[in-house]
DNA sequence: CGGATTGATGCGGACAACGCATGAACACAT
DNA sequence: ATGTGTTCATGCGTTGTCCGCATCAATCCG
């Protein structure tokens, strides 16, 4: 038995509509063709569903349950495209961003309340980690794109969003801020201070070895930590000092450290989008990165430190 | 957009078993089919739903969302279609039937319990009126069928079910009644009591007019009451005495009312299985014939005054 | 008793779906 | 690096299904 949804819904309305030739003209389609349909309905499920007497048409029993049943497939069927039409056209369903702690908790927040304001049935998914978490979440599918540092491979697509410049970061008091708000710190100068570094699968560590080794300085840190916030913590006890690009200061806390520009050489680490390369991106992730773009042509404001790429 | 079953669960299997060919193989159909029917739906849904690449089949978003989607709707059709079938194998649904008081009190409560013992999932109805309201009932097609008096029309097929004998309803003490408890009563000596009887509308007046009429007795009544209950009230009261079918006298109550054959003609009134002619009979409701023809064969024992026709 | 309307059906044509065979891309082993 | 096997896509010919047109039989209406 193998019965079809336009077997379905021709006998549903006809069902409806009590006339075969009534139901024809609201299909646009033959009276003929509703005729046989039925009838094959009818025979397929080993039934006579309608008493046709050649005036008029009225449903049997089982008929009347063949009704509700048909009516009920059809609508799921109904329903379920739309649903899914729903989906591909990006208004619901679930967006999944791939990020680093940092863009997570101060870059997203606004563009993410921007986002839902236009696509309220849209649910979006943060998922942050360290870059190389990060970028395994795009390659694996898990996430729609990403956020983040790293260089281009060959499976994923970089567009470069923001760029983050690096501060020096130092206790109060310390003898390099002492010179005014906006004086610039040399790296060589910082070279000169016990260093605090983070982990090495931080993408920030691999930019700060980049720079003392570009002013030949430095080899080891003082200390290391795992996490920025607590690389934050040893600098404001008065340990020693840290560069950090702008956009992870917030998430030092309220300890008492000061920040100040570093030049000799400007550093700064650019922040792409990366989504993977030759692969349909779904609307839902294209609208959240229309409304990303879109606050980056207003050139809506940054944190210090950081500019629109 | 018009999806086919086909279509939805030839992708639910590929989407599902990850590969074009274990599907094809499941669903005993060649693998071409396959790709042919997803390329099919991905081009009418309008987005591509699966990431083949030659080696592995995998979900893009949209194909997670659709799977879920052509399963709901596979599902509905297959558990609307089982429900369909379970309904024309009178495994489920309703059968109606008409009847008369009586019946519905005495006769139907023993048959309904062991139909329902065979077949718990269908749902008896039980419509209870006079003789002309239940062949309308049938007549309109409310009921599947009717247990009633009446005769045969052109439009309905009387099979006979039970014969079920009229008694003199006596007051306790009366002295029709001092005969002794099998002792019969004629008709002729009915008829010269005071005779209290039921409504114009009932079978029952109009059989017990003709038993009078056939012994040249009787014409007006007492008394007259719509209900048999009223009556047995009437006659509990001493106002007078009445003929009844047995069947009816559990009706009456508890009063202070005793029973006698009645003789001279004997008189009995036949019920019938009425249902339409010449129209299909819903399977349930064959069902319950079947029941009802069962007990007759194995002789179930029926209250005294009615047997089996 | 004709005219009109309704559902069923024979017929021819168009189109869809299927299976077979083959092609192209890729994985894995040697 | 090359060969071998696997997997999905596709051209091709055939089969079968579905549609609309025209027509038929039955019924209702005036």
């Amino acid at each position: 038995m193998d019965t079809t949804l336009r077997q379905l819904s021709a006998y549903a309305a006809v069902a409806r509509a009590a006339s075969f030739t009534a139901a024809a003209a609201q299909l646009h389609v033959s009276q003929s063709s509703l005729s046989r349909a039925v009838a094959d309905l009818e025979r397929q499920v080993g039934a006579q569903l309608l008493e046709r007497d050649t005036r008029n048409v009225q449903l049997t029993a089982a008929g009347v349950e063949a009704l509700r049943i048909a009516e009920q497939i059809v609508n799921a069927h109904r329903s379920g495209m739309k649903e899914l039409q729903r989906f591909l056209l990006g208004e619901s369903g679930t967006v999944a961003v791939a990020t680093l702690p940092s863009v997570a908790a101060v870059l997203l927040p606004g563009v993410i309340s921007g986002f839902r304001e236009r696509r309220p049935r849209v649910a979006v998914q943060i998922m942050d980690g360290l870059e190389q978490s990060v970028l395994g979440r795009v390659l694996a599918g898990d996430a729609d794109f990403a956020i983040t540092t790293g260089e281009p491979s060959g499976q994923l697509e970089h567009r470069p969003l923001v760029r983050d410049r690096f501060v020096a970061v130092l206790p109060e008091g310390h003898p390099l801020a002492e010179r005014g708000e906006q004086e610039a710190v040399g790296w060589e100068e910082l070279a000169r201070e016990p260093f605090l570094a983070v982990g090495r699968e931080s993408s920030v560590r691999r930019l700060v070895d980049a720079a003392f080794a570009q002013v030949d300085a430095r080899t080891a840190p003082a200390a290391e930590a795992g996490s920025v916030a607590t690389v934050g913590g040893l600098v404001a006890a008065g340990l020693g000092v840290t560069a950090l690009p702008a956009l992870v200061l917030p998430l030092l806390g309220a300890g008492a450290l000061v920040h100040r520009p570093l030049t000799g050489p400007v550093v700064d680490r650019r922040l792409d989008i990366a989504l993977r390369a030759r692969r349909p991106l779904p609307l839902t992730a294209q609208h959240f990165l229309d409304t990303l773009q879109a606050f980056r042509a207003e050139e809506r404001p940054l944190p210090p430190g950081v500019t629109w790429a």
